[in-house]
DNA sequence: GAGTCATTCGTTG
DNA sequence: CAACGAATGACTC
């Protein structure tokens, strides 16, 4: 594992239930201007349960790359699984996403 | 070593 | 208002 997976890790375990972060917020947490990095990292999901990569969405608040990208099947699921934490998905977007999500990582 | 990718921003139609 | 392309850095094979 590389440390940048490690931040990533790390950085979720931070994301408090019933809240998302974005790749930007993620990528701008680990200095990084790959947003795309971040999400390959959790793509890939080294720390499967400790790292909710569903919790992560698009700077849109969309639900980004689980969308239509493989499927989207799991989309539905991650839907409903945001939805059990307390994240309401609208269609493929995320209700009061701009309350939510966390656009300053510590 | 090369290819691939879960994004984002900017510009143009 | 909507859509397309270009740029970037990391991960995997």
């Amino acid at each position: 594992m590389t440390d940048f997976s490690e931040q990533i890790y790390r950085l979720l375990m931070n994301v408090p239930k019933g809240r998302v972060t974005t790749y930007k917020a993620l990528a701008q947490a680990l200095n990084t201007k790959s947003y795309r990095a971040v999400g390959q990292a959790l793509r890939r999901n080294p720390y499967a349960p400790k790292v909710p990569c569903h919790r992560v969405v698009a700077s849109d608040g969309t639900l980004g790359g689980f969308n239509g990208k493989r499927g989207g099947r799991e989309l539905e699921k991650k839907k409903k699984l945001l939805a059990s934490e307390g994240v309401k998905i609208l269609g493929n977007r995320v209700d009061n996403f701009k309350k939510i999500v966390i656009n300053n990582i510590e």
